[in-house]
DNA sequence: GCAGAAACGGGGCGGCCCCCCGTTTATCGT
DNA sequence: ACGATAAACGGGGGGCCGCCCCGTTTCTGC
């Protein structure tokens, strides 16, 4: 993925980095002629490198992605697969909706490597949550994925801090908003 | 707000007619120059009608949108508090989420009257469910219309059929992903 | 050190949003 | 009926963007 040459590769690092930033401060959308002048290299060789915003998204996020699935694995081990599972969705959704753009980059799509990750470290909790008997059967890790990523993204660009907004958000989606609480 | 010369109450009403169609074919960031387009007049006539993007989808989506708050208005009536209050999101649900644009246009914003009709609308249905116990105290209309337009979303621009996938998530959120379903 | 491959980036193209301002058109009072 | 005036129109330009062509520069393996 990343190049062999040098230079190639320096471009390459300074690119995610820019990018990295800028998606922090203006979100996803942020502007790619921007970011390659940040990184001090012409659009052409952004475009070159990743041929997709979707593939500078996933570049920046990609470490971010694999720590959220190693936690999935680790919770995978847990006796309970009930509280295993929501508590997984429960930092994923504060992480996401605290890290701006990263749920753009989890939604799915063609050559969304993240997206993949995600659904394959989820599913496992997913799978053994609904054996256990602890979420309704036809309950699919796209089903919480879309609802993660859905909240984190209408929060996101809305006023100042949403993160505990997210949280609430995401808490009524999993126990429901009728006041029997399973918490 | 609609114009009184003769000339542009006809292109306002053409913008309006033409912005339906495009929104309903592109989503709700479909072009305003194409629109204009479309409407048989120049964009300057466009801009000057509508400043912004959601002048024009309150315009498009203003009698829908009147409709809902009726409906509401109707189940505020009910006897039970808690299944007129879901009946009405399901519906809304179902609703938004099969109407291309719509979403984008009960999202929060200064000059959003969609959005301030239907809060009205709904803050009684809520507030009524919550007397009655059927919803947890700290459960507010804007949350759950900012559950309902995410999942809207969040469907919109995804693969094909993404209506029932819409109300199946919304009912997710409503009941939670447990299995004692309260229907 | 050199040849060739690999990477670079200026600059052009088309699209978009937004607005200025000279021109056209509807309206109203006479 | 018609002319004056205000209202509305829209071509076209500016700025920004994403995307890509292609002549130029830079690295690397022998």
């Amino acid at each position: 993925m990343r190049p062999r040459r040098a230079d190639a590769r320096r471009n390459y690092d300074q690119l995610v980095a820019a990018a990295a930033t800028a998606f922090a401060r203006e979100g996803a959308d942020a502007s790619l002629e921007e970011i390659a002048r940040q990184a001090g290299v012409g659009s052409a060789t952004l475009h070159r490198h990743f041929p997709s915003r979707q593939a500078l998204l996933n570049a920046v996020f990609h470490g971010r992605v694999e720590a959220l699935c190693q936690q999935a694995d680790e919770l995978a081990g847990s006796a309970d697969p009930g509280p295993a599972l929501t508590t997984w969705l429960r930092a994923l959704g504060a992480y996401v909706a605290s890290t701006r753009g990263l749920a753009s980059s989890l939604v799915p799509s063609t050559d969304n490597e993240c997206h993949r990750m995600i659904v394959r470290a989820g599913d496992g909790l997913v799978i053994r949550a609904r054996a256990a008997g602890a979420v309704r059967p036809e309950v699919s890790i796209d089903d919480l994925l879309t609802l993660v990523t859905a909240i984190s993204m209408a929060v996101e660009h809305n006023p100042g801090e949403g993160g505990t907004e997210a949280e609430r958000l995401l808490g009524l989606a999993i126990d429901g908003i009728h006041p029997r609480a399973a918490a």
